[in-house]
DNA sequence: GATGAATGAGATTTCATTCAT
DNA sequence: AATGAATGAAATCTCATTCAT
């Protein structure tokens, strides 16, 4: 019985959890593993958390909180509309690449009812977000008129795909600056540049 | 005891095999509910699937054969290179849509190792497939030369996000005639039109 | 594995579960215990009964049922009131003895929200027959006239007493006649006998 | 950490597993809800108590000490036998409707081996008081000759019911004065009154 | 081919008790 | 005296798979 204070512990469990939820998913990882890795015994592990459940709510709310700091201090700095759409994609990314852990868990799992709700309004307001800085875009007169809220849908639909890509095939993944690219230009030429 | 050919009554648990993973996930779905919901004995399904596996492995082949036809059909028709990505894209969004059930449980269970390699390997060849087609749109001059591998990589994470939100929230989907909008033309306004 | 029908091992189950929720009570018992002394494994009852709760609830059942049979067969032979209050009383503790094990379990575990209501119109009925048959006694001018329901709670609860006294100590058991006594004759001495 | 005399916390703690066992019984109760109603640490009952089974015996024997002091008093007062059992009634049945809880958890838990010697002990010195006081009506003319050991485990029987009536269903409970009407005088009518 | 009762391993969860602080 | 984190055993329940019929 090794004494330390319930923060610390409450800490590695969730590294802990992290690692394994990420390596097996909810329903494949089990609460006997993540106490082995968090050199704590079962029961210790319900101490600090009521159950599975709240143990998994708990690292998804932690990731979405990380992710929305982050989106926050990127978009801070940029003053143009095609450079913040630039910075939120960056962004993502980025977290995406620096949390693989977190994120590994959350691209499968989806319809625990738990789960969904916290999830869903998540995402919902990372939606808006974009929709915002397009509608910034098309007022500015940098962007063409279009319908911000279905462009808003789709970007947010390739960070998505980068979620799963990272769990699935990481040959599939790509890169910042080539998304931006796309999404500011397209594919067709245009007539004069 | 219901007489039934061989190759029916496999079907028969196929269909059942999709509704229950799809409505449950691989974990959380039971051999009795699909027997069940077969109309079979549960060891009745074992004499015509090795195990819970292979019965979920003949469904993953089943859609991709599927998607594949419908794919090459939808090519077969289109001349064009923006045509083609457009068709492309709409094929796949239309198969997701149709083929809701197949889709839910592929969007989850990702990291199976009897599952990756197999799917790896399909979706690999998908992103061949639009790398060739923007390779054709650049040699025809319609569109601008751009790494083309990295672009397919994109458009292929638009879709694979579209799978995902299909099982997550449904307000995050988009339309076909959007996105390619956005893929060909990009957001940034073109200086003549 | 020995294959058994259906039936027979769920009878089996349910002779285990008497003796082994006897033994200790329904929270003590355990499903362990319960399928090691029906000869069959742990899961092998669950495919019997849906958990513990229904196990326990189908025993209760099964004795009330018993009980009812055997108090109606005893009333139908008994034309004098007296007469049939002593049959009541004396069908009872036979009952009771006979039933040791089913009974045992019955006196303790009382506050089961799925166990209480089903019980507790089992006895109402109990006490409505025995305040008739006081109330068919008065009319007849037998009994002297007293408060029936009032009477019939006694009663009751002297059966009641028999129960626990049977679980707790044996040594406070009383035999049907004295009880029959002391119920219609009471303590105190008659002035003309 | 509140300071307390040693002697404060233990009937802090006796309190708080009062309620508890009273509330759950005694399996279901446990020893962290026990401290956290005391408002001492799992580890400082153990400081008061060796273990559940010693705390809960303690609670027995407190209440049992409590009832033979209100049944001494109470026939201090009683000159006549059926005044006496009149009286042994009614305080017997006035205890147990004050004493609510202690006898909640009374009227289950029945046969802990470590818990019925005590109780059986105490059960047979009350019986025995009741038979002594029947002897006493048949020598003085009042009762009429009977069996008294056999009369006094009937009507310490009509008690026990009470007890579980308490805990079962309120609506089987007696008032003691029809009870002593009905040990008193029984059910058929005397000849000449 | 087909059945479905049975297995056995393993999942989540609870809790009396201990012991380093 | 007191704390409360930790243990470890045991409880209920689930389920892929097997196999006697």
């Amino acid at each position: 019985m090794n004494k330390r204070s319930a923060e610390e512990t409450k800490q590695q469990i969730l590294v802990a959890a992290r690692k394994t939820f990420a390596g097996q998913g909810y329903a494949q990882a089990n609460m006997r593993r993540i106490a082995l890795e968090a050199g704590i015994s079962v029961g210790g592990v319900y101490l600090h958390f009521k159950n599975k459940e709240e143990l998994y709510q708990t690292l998804q709310r932690e990731w979405m909180d990380q992710l929305n700091r982050n989106t926050i201090n990127a978009l801070r700095d940029s003053s143009e509309p095609a450079e913040a759409i630039a910075s939120f994609i960056t962004t993502s990314i980025e977290f995406v690449r620096c949390n693989r852990e977190m994120i590994n868990l959350t691209g499968r799992e989806t319809n625990f009812s738990f789960n969904s709700e916290l999830k869903r309004g998540f995402f919902r307001e990372r939606r808006r977000l974009i929709a915002d800085l397009i509608d910034q875009g098309i007022a500015a007169g940098t962007f063409r008129p279009c319908d911000s809220a279905e462009a808003a849908r789709i970007i947010f639909n390739i960070l998505r795909g980068f979620v799963l890509s990272m769990v699935i095939d990481e040959d599939a993944l790509f890169s910042p600056e080539g998304c931006v690219d796309l999404v500011l230009n397209g594919l067709v030429r245009r007539e004069k540049q």
